[in-house]
DNA sequence: TCGCTAATAGACCGATCGATATAGTAAGCG
DNA sequence: CGCTTACTATATCGATCGGTCTATTAGCGA
């Protein structure tokens, strides 16, 4: 985990940790039902340090949490969709991807920024700015993977939009459910109707 | 619903009170966002008869609410289905019905039940049940229109699961970015996919 | 070795959390 | 009338919330 006992103190390892435990515990629990403690507790990262790393405290922590979350998808979302088969192919796979880390994860780990998101709407600018930029890269990723293989640009857009809906919203039903059902159903809809 | 035994103003009134303002908080801000107190003030209603009403606590009370709007939109859902036009128009004017109230209420009013469901999946068994129910019970609505229209059982039901996660997905989606745009896409989208 | 700074230690703050306990009031009814 | 039941009022509980404080330590360049 985090404890590297060599003499030296922690350090940039410190600002990890607690990156890595929030990132876990927002997407469990989202941003309201995660106590600070909590996530000292599971970083294993000294409480004093917490805000020398970020000192705009819970908010800046989320933050950044969300944004590295969203960046690591969105690369595995864009390996994805560069593997070889075309878009239809690769937006299979990654329904299969979801649902296998879904159910492998005894149905807690659905998509990391959707609990924040419809959390911090109304409640946080800052939170739900971040949560908006990252679903906008992954449209991105989606919508350009699309236009490569031939879609025109506003067909492409389209249709990321379109799927990555259909993708959230079956992975809350899914969870809620505790059955990958909802992912099934979209994986099979999507591949009759997709061109 | 409730006996409306010709009794004075008061007592019955108290819970209902209580139910409506837990149902519009937890709506916008989720389970762990609202607190007791934020809801007894914006209920009105005295702040001691809320564990008489709701010996079970908070719980108990979001149980309730829960129930109560998904009952709600459930009637909803089932009444735009049976409008003439068939099922296919239908969804279409759901959509436009979605977008219209996210729009008007400033982006707070999504869905009534997603954002709890995300919270408490892994947090609280009864609201994560009660969170399914209600999903299902949508669920059976849109998929009995689909399969009075003439489609078979299994295929009605998974393409209802399939509109769903879209249309859940695309309210998140369209919340993060206080734009209707995700609703819309999936609109079009349907448009030309559904048969 | 010294001094500067990054980083840690952890006690402590007031506020608020959900929940409880106990007492009081009002209506319905014999 | 007095009694019972339904409901309300208030005060308070311990726990936890996010956040701040002062003091101390480790490491490195000079």
């Amino acid at each position: 985990m985090a404890e590297r006992t060599s003499t030296r103190s922690n350090g940039r390892a410190s600002r990890r940790a607690f990156l890595d435990a929030t990132a876990v515990l927002l997407r469990r629990q989202g941003y309201a039902g995660t106590g600070l403690s909590e996530i000292v507790a599971r970083s294993g990262a000294p409480r004093g340090s917490l805000y020398f790393h970020f000192p705009g405290g819970k908010q800046e922590l989320a933050r950044a949490a969300m944004e590295r979350s969203g960046e690591q998808l969105r690369r595995a979302i864009g390996a994805t969709m560069d593997a070889p088969g075309g878009p239809r192919a690769a937006i299979l796979a990654l329904l299969d991807a979801l649902a296998a880390g879904l159910e492998g994860s005894g149905y807690r780990d659905g998509c990391p920024i959707a609990t924040v998101a419809l959390e911090t709407a109304a409640e946080s600018e800052p939170l739900r700015e971040t949560a908006a930029a990252v679903f906008e890269s992954w449209v991105d990723e989606l919508a350009r993977a699309l236009q490569d293989s031939g879609m025109e640009r506003a067909g492409a857009q389209r249709r990321a939009l379109f799927v990555l809906s259909a993708i959230e919203g079956a992975l809350l039903l899914s969870r809620a459910r505790r059955d990958v059902a909802p992912l099934r159903a979209v994986r099979e809809e999507l591949l009759l109707g997709l061109g």
